[in-house]
DNA sequence: CCATCCCGCCAATAA
DNA sequence: TTATTGGCGGGATGG
């Protein structure tokens, strides 16, 4: 069980990197992850694998692993194994999750909602926080708070970074909010045990975890908010990144799609939560990607570094990289030797990538 | 200073 | 029991 450990053999020296501990991130690791996987051929993944070839202690592939099985692109299949499912299976594991927040949360007031859901929904029964920062520019009056799907029984699992990271990404699909602190995420998604401060630390320090590697994905991404300092979360959905791929509308009929700005501000209406759901959905982004391929941009071989563009005036900052450059400049800086063999096939991945998503043939790189 | 968040101890769970 | 999983939070890092 010896780990591999840092090797700081000396080698030949050539800036023995003292330590760097960016190049230690979930993101980064969450970016070779997937280069590593997102190979055809590849069927299954086993952790032991993953591990060794990523140079990493099994923790680490622990926290990755469940993420990505979060949003779709794994499943759990036995011990030490998991299904590679591939971008093609977000889309729907996306709607799912919408689907299930907007559902959860509409407890209620009149009627029924008769329907109860397959296994979790809960009683939030807290006038809690309602005290959130400043979130975008948007009409302050529309705050909406999202269930905790907390269900009383099982402790462990309700903690579970799977979980959260689910939760988190409800935030941003079930709600009008434009802009998450992770501070806001974490009062919203706190579960039934009192909020101490301790608690919302450490579930702060989830959702950073899980916060770099979706940005990795380029799911969201991080952002400083216009006016306040606070850096926040923006969601990027399938905008950009490797999503899609083969896009398989599984999903024909919308259900939740527009039309669903119901309880409108009715005196007692009691039910003050989500507003207005974002009405774009998945397919339309999907199409979306699918038009403007083009300036498609990827986000797993993204180094963490960011253009760093400020908005000149208004709309969306949509920066640009320059991945042709990228891709022969950029190396990935693990002590592993066993990681720098591999990442020779990295930029051969990126490119076939680059033209299924485009559609194009691949483009130049690396003379 | 303080926002980030890596590391790995060690407790639940599974085999 | 041992092996897997994976909460959890101390404290280092980087801005």
């Amino acid at each position: 069980m010896a780990l591999p450990n840092s090797d700081m053999s000396t080698e030949s020296g050539s800036k023995y990197t003292p330590y760097c501990r960016k190049q230690k991130s979930l993101g980064l690791l969450c970016s070779n992850f997937l280069s590593l996987y997102n190979r055809d051929g590849v069927e299954t993944i086993g952790l032991d694998d993953a591990a060794s070839r990523l140079g990493v202690e099994r923790r680490r592939i622990y926290d990755i692993v469940n993420v990505l099985e979060s949003v779709g692109i794994l499943a759990r299949k036995a011990k030490n194994r998991y299904t590679w499912k591939g971008f093609r299976a977000i889309p729907k594991a996306l709607q799912d999750l919408k689907n299930e927040g907007l559902k959860e949360n509409c407890h209620g007031a009149d009627g029924n909602c008769s329907e109860k859901v397959s296994d979790d929904d809960e009683d939030e029964t807290y006038s809690d926080t309602n005290n959130l920062s400043q979130n975008d520019k948007s009409n302050p009056n529309s705050l909406s708070k999202l269930s905790v799907p907390q269900k009383s029984g099982d402790n462990r699992k309700e903690k579970s970074l799977g979980l959260l990271t689910q939760n988190f990404v409800k935030l941003f699909l079930c709600t009008d909010m434009e802009l998450i602190s992770l501070d806001d995420a974490a009062k919203l998604l706190l579960g039934d045990g009192k909020h101490t401060s301790m608690t919302t630390r450490t579930k702060v320090r989830r959702l950073y975890d899980i916060a770099n590697v979706l940005s990795s994905m380029k799911f969201i991404e991080k952002i400083h908010h216009p006016e306040t300092r606070k850096p926040a979360f923006r969601w990027l959905g399938l905008e950009n990144g490797p999503h899609n791929e083969s896009k398989k509308r599984v999903f024909g009929t919308d259900l939740t799609n527009s039309t669903l700005k119901r309880c409108k501000e009715d005196g007692n209406a009691k039910l003050q939560l989500q507003k207005q759901v974002r009405h774009q959905s998945l397919e339309n982004e999907v199409d979306t990607l699918k038009t403007s391929a083009k300036s498609f941009q990827f986000g797993p071989f993204a180094p963490v570094n960011e253009p760093k563009v400020e908005a000149p005036g208004n709309g969306k900052p949509k920066r640009v990289i320059d991945w042709e450059n990228l891709a022969s400049t950029y190396r990935p800086r693990y002590h592993n030797q066993a990681l720098r063999d591999l990442f020779s096939h990295y930029t051969e991945a990126w490119k076939s990538w680059y033209a299924e998503v485009a559609g194009k043939e691949p483009i130049q790189l690396m003379p």
